[in-house]
RNA sequence: GUGACCGUAGCUCAAUCGGCAGAGCUCUGGAUUGUGGCUCCAGUGGUUGUGGGUUCAAGCCCCAUCGGUCACC
């Protein structure tokens, strides 16, 4: 089995984007990618042979589901995740932190870890940054996360601190643990610091400096204007050492990937391209259409043309119109596909770009064609209104 | 054929003693960022079956008519 690896191929000159080579037992990833997520083992409606299909190099896991469900003892039994859910590329698994703050409920922090209780049946149960790595270990990802502490937006600067602080103290314990995970798996560090940029600094200036071969950034997309997010990577990736590959936590949507890349980021994961798929929401390089939306009734053509996913290739947008307004199982997929495959294209068109040294001029021209739906819609709406008043 | 009950938004139904015709769903648009197939926000939509009458005022009262449901012949 080859070593974690990672290798920076080319960057670009102008902005902190580079384009690099991640080794994992389970192959390679060519960065920047977009990891699509798995939450129960399973990118909801798309199997791991569709997965390949649409390009995916590395799938996220979460602990927090697998561990309450079916648990972490039974896909050890299985000879772990990969086995388990049939998908023999690199996973990552994230360290139910984030999930123990979100989803758990009457959870409680100690130094110890965070005790919480299930959202599926109120069972009780107890995070420590020593028990994921057990869990995790059981799990077997190729990359692993430790636990950290997220803190609310917004939060006061004292808790920024006190989450930031414990993270730290919780990392060097999961590294210290590491006779309970494997030796073949690589645990990434955690940048804390919520939206201070001294604690994003000092964050990433410890957390870099620890013995984690790679490094992750947390507590960003939490529902902060995106202003502010692009501000702490402003601050955080100049203390960051380069020679490591930067996984940006929970981004996400196209504009994102696009914008963090030239960030200095190099790895994302997000649930948004396909949460947002089951509703009808797919991605197009001139902006998110509504495919659920009445002008696609009678489009002969594929959602986007030109895009060579699985569901364009093979389906008109009348007809991915259609499953979602019956409430068909196959939109689902379909839609999920769609989504998958334009992030991942996304991203191998921005690694392109960047080993051609026009990443710059590919992020204008994307951003210049890529409109939100939302603003498009919230532009129209405001003139509306407006109109609404005169009368 | 006789009798009773019911006709209000695309659907299911509210509307006090006769006093500005409303809600849920659908529909249209939006939100969703380390996924609870969840949830939230906004908007369109009406000749109250039809025609008369009473009244300052009718979805509501009266008459006729059309349609539906049920019961009984």
């Amino acid at each position: 089995m080859p070593p974690f690896t990672f290798t920076i191929e080319a960057e670009c000159p102008g902005s902190w984007a580079r384009a690099g080579m991640v080794q994992t037992p389970h192959g390679a990833i060519q960065t920047p990618i977009f990891m699509p997520v798995g939450t129960q083992a399973s990118v909801k409606s798309v199997s791991s042979e569709e997965l390949h299909e649409a390009g995916a190099q590395i799938i996220l896991a979460n602990t927090y589901h697998l561990m309450l469900r079916p648990g972490s003892s039974l896909i050890h039994e299985f000879g772990g995740l990969h086995s388990f859910m049939h998908w023999d590329g690199p996973i990552l698994t994230d360290s139910g932190g984030f999930q123990v703050f979100s989803l758990g409920h009457l959870r409680k922090l100690s130094e110890d870890g965070a005790a919480f209780r299930s959202h599926l049946d109120g069972s009780p149960h107890m995070l420590t940054p020593e028990s994921v790595m057990q869990i995790e270990a059981e799990l077997g990802a190729d990359i692993i996360l430790p636990l950290d502490i997220c803190a609310a937006f917004p939060c006061l600067p004292e808790e920024a601190k006190e989450a930031m602080q414990r993270t730290h103290r919780w990392a060097e314990r999961a590294l210290t643990a590491k006779a309970l995970y494997r030796p073949e798996q690589t645990l990434f560090g955690i940048v804390q610091g919520a939206f201070e940029p001294e604690l994003r600094q000092e964050s990433a200036r410890y957390i870099g400096n620890l013995p984690f071969p790679g490094l992750s950034i947390g507590g960003l997309s939490v529902g902060e204007p995106k202003e502010s997010m692009w501000e702490m990577l402003r601050c955080v990736t100049p203390e960051l050492p380069r020679g490591k590959p930067r996984h940006l936590l929970g981004v996400g949507s196209p504009e994102d990937l696009v914008i963090a890349v030239g960030l200095g980021m190099d790895m994302f994961d997000c649930a948004l391209p396909t949460r947002v798929a089951r509703h009808g929401a797919l991605f197009t390089h001139s902006g998110r259409v509504n495919i659920k939306s009445a002008r696609f009734r009678d489009e002969r053509g594929p959602v986007e043309e030109g895009c060579d996913c699985y569901t364009c290739r093979n389906y008109s947008a009348a007809y991915v119109h259609h499953l979602l307004r019956a409430g068909e199982q196959l939109y689902y997929r379909l839609g999920s596909i769609h989504n998958i495959r334009f992030m991942l294209r996304l991203a191998g068109d921005l690694r392109a770009a960047i080993i051609a040294g026009s990443y710059i001029a590919f992020r204008d021209d994307f951003l210049a064609r890529y409109i939100p739906a939302s603003e498009k819609v919230r532009d129209e709406q405001r003139e509306k209104w407006r109109a609404a008043r005169l009368r």
